[in-house]
DNA sequence: AACCGCTCCTGATCGC
DNA sequence: TGCGATCAGGAGCGGT
């Protein structure tokens, strides 16, 4: 499951087989993956950048064009040269890659996505602005400078009353969080999953502001979490995962002081946190 | 207005 | 061994 780190990754890993070369849509993709309002043309564009905000990929093409991919649960880029290599299982969209106009494809760029719950967007500059979607109310970006304790504070005063586990997850408020990082970083900073925010102190925020970057830096050196499914764009398992400390070890000993990590849900949510370390 | 919970979807895992 | 039930969850949306 893609969150933040894993989105950079596959940012990472894509950017240097794509910058600069020219992508064309091929049959056949699947409507309910590729979404595509304007009805645009997607056929020799060069890929000029390729940027992400929050959980979201924007491959930024010539002729004012974006593709903005959301990979959701099982969502997954493949980049590859052998184009005779058999395509996952699942491949909604590929894109054949080719150095210029005209030229055949040296490679591919494959989506497969077994849930389909991820999605495809070609929107052109104006309507990446005006298209109703998640990627235009996007919080601050937890490793930029707008990502501080007085911003928490000043969010968390227009929700009082939600708990900072959803508080975490709303992507309107911290861009890329997904339940695997806010279940560690409430752990690193010893906050039960239920807190309401409104009664959160500056210092405590400064320390979930201080532990977000840490651990999200973190995850980001150590390739992302692999719990599943995840891979970056050259096939590439993450390590983080070897990292975490309560995110899928419910019923484990916790690794600060031994005692059951201990479970429950909030808003749809698996949350696993440590009863003796997180008090209420 | 601020939440809650349902929906989408398949594969892995579990209990009988 | 086989098969049905359960769980995993990001974002969007309708309901309260």
């Amino acid at each position: 499951m893609p969150e933040l780190p894993e989105v950079e990754n596959i940012r990472r890993s894509l950017a240097p087989h794509l910058l600069d070369e020219y992508l064309t849509l091929k049959q056949p993709f699947h409507p309910q993956v590729w979404i595509n309002p304007g009805d645009l043309p997607c056929r020799d564009v060069k890929v000029t950048a390729i940027n992400r905000r929050g959980k979201y990929l924007d491959f930024v093409l010539d002729s004012n064009l974006h593709l903005v991919a959301h990979l959701r649960m099982t969502g997954r880029f493949t980049y590859t040269e052998d184009l005779a290599s058999p395509c996952l299982p699942h491949t909604h969209v590929i894109f054949a890659v080719s150095h210029s106009v005209g030229l055949p494809a040296h490679a591919e760029l494959r989506y497969s996505d077994p849930r389909r719950f991820g999605r495809l967007i070609l929107l052109n500059d104006t309507e990446l602005k005006s298209y109703k979607f998640g990627y235009n109310s996007l919080g601050a970006e937890p490793l930029s400078p707008d990502f501080t304790p007085a911003y928490l504070l000043t969010a968390a005063g227009k929700h009082p009353h939600a708990k900072i586990k959803s508080f975490l997850l709303d992507q309107t408020v911290i861009a890329g969080l997904g339940n695997i990082y806010a279940d560690e970083i409430l752990y690193a900073c010893r906050l039960h999953p239920c807190i309401p925010v409104g009664s959160i102190s500056e210092a405590s925020w400064e320390q979930v502001v201080n532990e977000t970057i840490r651990l999200l830096s973190l995850s980001i050196a150590n390739h992302g979490t692999t719990f599943r499914d995840y891979r970056d764009g050259d096939g590439k398992r993450g390590g983080f995962q070897s990292l975490l400390c309560v995110y899928g070890r419910a019923g484990q000993a916790c690794p600060r002081c031994n005692g059951i990590l201990a479970t429950t849900r909030i808003s749809g949510r698996s949350t696993v946190y440590c009863p003796q370390c997180q008090a209420m």
